[in-house]
DNA sequence: ACTCCACAGTAACATAGGTTACAGATAATT
DNA sequence: AATTATCTGTAACCTATGTTACTGTGGAGT
């Protein structure tokens, strides 16, 4: 058995599942930046995240961006799943925000697994929890903070996912993912550096105390 | 078995879960702006929705209030089942928005039936993957749209929810659920008389064209 | 009819955040 | 080193929304 899928999920799944999974599920590795999956793409199977971080991200119809949560390593997405069940397009993007590796699992397992183990259902479940969870998070922080609030926690949690104090991201980018202006970011980036919160450099930003 | 069971879960689930349900679900009928679930709260059964219809509300630290989204006949509460799962607090309120009736479900057959009923795993997957959308909705919303446009779909739905042009709400009670101020809801409502889409009056809006 | 009170209308002002425009700084390329 | 493209800083301005304060009004209760 692949030592990837051992470490990860070995606590969670039965044998018998674990050596189901390492026979139909197919081992990738994608680059940082990787589209792993397209709004209106069709969903063909279940990926369980063994290392990095994806970034699930919404568009709205002009185009515009935001940010909705990360997934990390012994995640799954639920959304795929809702969209595998369904059969629906999926309603989100994925990227990969740093290299990542996954086992992919062919849908036509999700049911039958569905059936067969509790520690499946279990972690389906406890999947949607969490990502209902990251989505609550979420609309917390667009409904009920103000931009610099919403900007702290964003670099906060680049760091936590990248586990480095350095950020690598332009103003631009950053101001996609918060779905606000270049000169906005730019603006509270400068008022963090004055207060001793950041130190900024070009494409990338050192987080000191925040 | 109950009329309601099986009108409005007839077609979902087969003949023996539906027995089931009608020997350990507790059939109940509460009021309009009856309290269900309060945030904190540890959840003790599923309410499977038979009529009428649940509002799902958020809460920050302040008070400040923030309409997620409507449960209808047919629907279940998916944060409802996965605090169930995690035996966790509830981290949303939920009220009776009309009057309503209900099936509560003891938690401990939620395991039990999604081992032995396909139906039921469907169901619920399905309900999370509702959820999962309605979540995203309200995303989309707050995030991408102006308050005027939140307004307009909020009235909208709202006519929808209750089978009935005239909305029966104060302005201060449309500015809780929006996240807003009581003025700017008087604000945009008198934009919105002035161009012919309501008609207003003192406690109840009615909708003519929007 | 009179009183009271929650509700609605509106003005005047404050603020956060979005927009435009341009200058200067840094890195990449020739 | 010179050229170019990209990124950042900043000012000036605009708009949506939030805030405060006050007025008027409709309806319930007396």
């Amino acid at each position: 058995m692949i030592q990837e899928l051992k470490d990860n999920y070995g606590h969670l799944f039965e044998d018998a599942l674990l050596n189901e999974i390492n026979q139909v599920g197919a081992f990738k590795e994608v680059p940082e930046g990787f589209k792993m999956i397209e709004i209106g793409d069709y969903i063909r199977a279940i990926p369980l995240l063994v290392s990095g971080a994806i970034k699930i991200l919404r568009q709205d119809n002009n185009g515009d961006e935001l940010l909705l949560y990360f997934l990390e390593k012994g995640d799954t997405c639920a959304i795929t799943l809702s969209c595998c069940l369904g059969q629906t397009k999926s309603e989100i993007r994925a990227i990969a925000e740093t290299k990542a590796k996954l086992i992919m699992i062919p849908i036509q397992k999700m049911e039958d697994w569905s059936g067969r183990y509790k520690s499946w259902r279990s972690f389906v479940f406890e999947s949607y929890h969490n990502r209902l969870n990251e989505m609550l998070e979420t609309i917390d922080s667009i409904a009920f903070l103000k931009m610099d609030e919403r900007l702290i926690k964003y670099l906060k949690e680049k760091a936590r996912i990248s586990q480095d104090k350095t950020i690598h991201n332009t103003h631009q980018e950053i101001a996609y993912e918060l779905h606000t202006s270049r000169v906005v970011i730019s603006r509270l980036l400068k008022k963090l550096e004055n207060l001793g919160k950041v130190k900024l450099h070009r494409n990338l930003i050192v987080i000191k105390d925040i």
